[in-house]
DNA sequence: CGCGGTCATTGACTGTGGTCATTTAAATCA
DNA sequence: TGATTTAAATGACCACAGTCAATGACCGCG
């Protein structure tokens, strides 16, 4: 059963006191403001050990992010199978959108952007990851509408998704360079349903 | 004419050498590799020097993009006006990310981009300034289009602006976060060819 | 001319992310 | 059980962005 020495056990306890620790912390003070060493003066463990277990201070932020999957996972199964591919795109959008503004937040979703353009060339990281659930489930739906003559078919199913992917960066990004005064799930919606448009016949 | 005293006159040449000496460092290096002491002892001039004539290692920067405009102007000029206003967009964009690719950089503009996100409140910035030529240029052809009925009428000017500005981000920070083998032009060229198929009549 | 005020300049200092040789103690081996 | 290996934990240390009180050269006014 469990296959754990003391040791590894112990190491992975530090671990998890870290992680709820930094995400309490940066939940209450904002990421900026919050030190590698106020966090481990919090866990009583020395700055060292912070990094045997992660390789940096935004690393830490990816292992949030993780539990997004388990979010979508939910968000698809409540999704309408008899509805357009369009419709569905939208609606997990909508969705999507709805979650980074009220439970992710700017500060969070601020570190993961910023770290995909200056964490070197660490192979693919998380927000380009074909690993990523959103990105499975959005791709089932545009081969569906590739099969059901939804969308155009001059284009490569992998360029629309690349496309249809841009799009929901384009939006966050946006909204993260926009102070307040911007609706996130408003702008997306909009501007997807603008490149969707585009992409029909 | 010269209305410049001698001290104000030192100053200016000081920090015309910061800047240069940053420029040429930068590209020399990579932004990232060059410290500010050594842009300060490059010059001869203290570190404290090099704040008091630059907000930050970041705003250097913003100096070398307002060179920019100049370019904007020259590619207007040669910009056939006949043609439709889709268009021209194309081909405006075009010779921006031919320049972003081949004269700016990666670099540099990475440094723009994660500013923009983490340079606090600080007003509008450079990436989203209505001031910015680019933008000015962009916003007549869109309202030449919707003029001629090129474009559906059913959106506001400005909405149509704000979606066509946000392709263009949204393409720069998908090159800046893919490594290699993504051809910024070709990119930005399909990517704005659906949207402004979708905002088409 | 000289004097009070201004402002560019200085460099020691702070805060912070991240490193690494060393210590400590658990795991494994003989 | 004692000796050896292994890996988690330590904290002094480094590099670097940015700060600020102090300095003194220069300005312009009387």
């Amino acid at each position: 059963m469990n296959s754990l020495t003391t040791r590894q056990k112990k190491a992975l306890e530090t671990r998890e006191k870290l992680l709820k620790t930094s995400l309490d912390l940066f939940n209450k003070h904002g990421f900026e403001h919050v030190s590698v060493e106020q966090i481990t003066k919090a866990c009583k463990v020395s700055k060292g050990t912070f990094y045997t277990h992660f390789p940096s201070k935004y690393d830490v932020i990816l292992e949030k992010f993780e539990e997004l999957d388990s979010f979508y996972s939910t968000v698809e199964k409540n999704i309408d199978q008899s509805l357009s591919a369009s419709e569905k795109i939208l609606l997990l959008y909508k969705e999507q959108m709805l979650y980074l503004t009220n439970v992710v937040g700017k500060d969070l979703l601020r570190t993961v952007y910023t770290a995909a353009m200056t964490n070197q060339v660490e192979q693919n990281h998380y927000l380009i990851s074909p690993q990523r659930k959103i990105f499975q489930i959005i791709n089932t739906y545009i081969e569906e509408g590739i099969q059901q003559g939804e969308f155009v078919n001059d284009l490569q199913a992998v360029q629309m998704q690349q496309i249809i992917q841009r799009c929901m960066r384009a939006n966050v990004y946006d909204w993260l360079i926009h102070n307040e005064e911007f609706d996130l799930v408003a702008q997306m919606a909009h501007f997807t349903a603008v490149v969707i448009n585009g992409l029909k016949k």
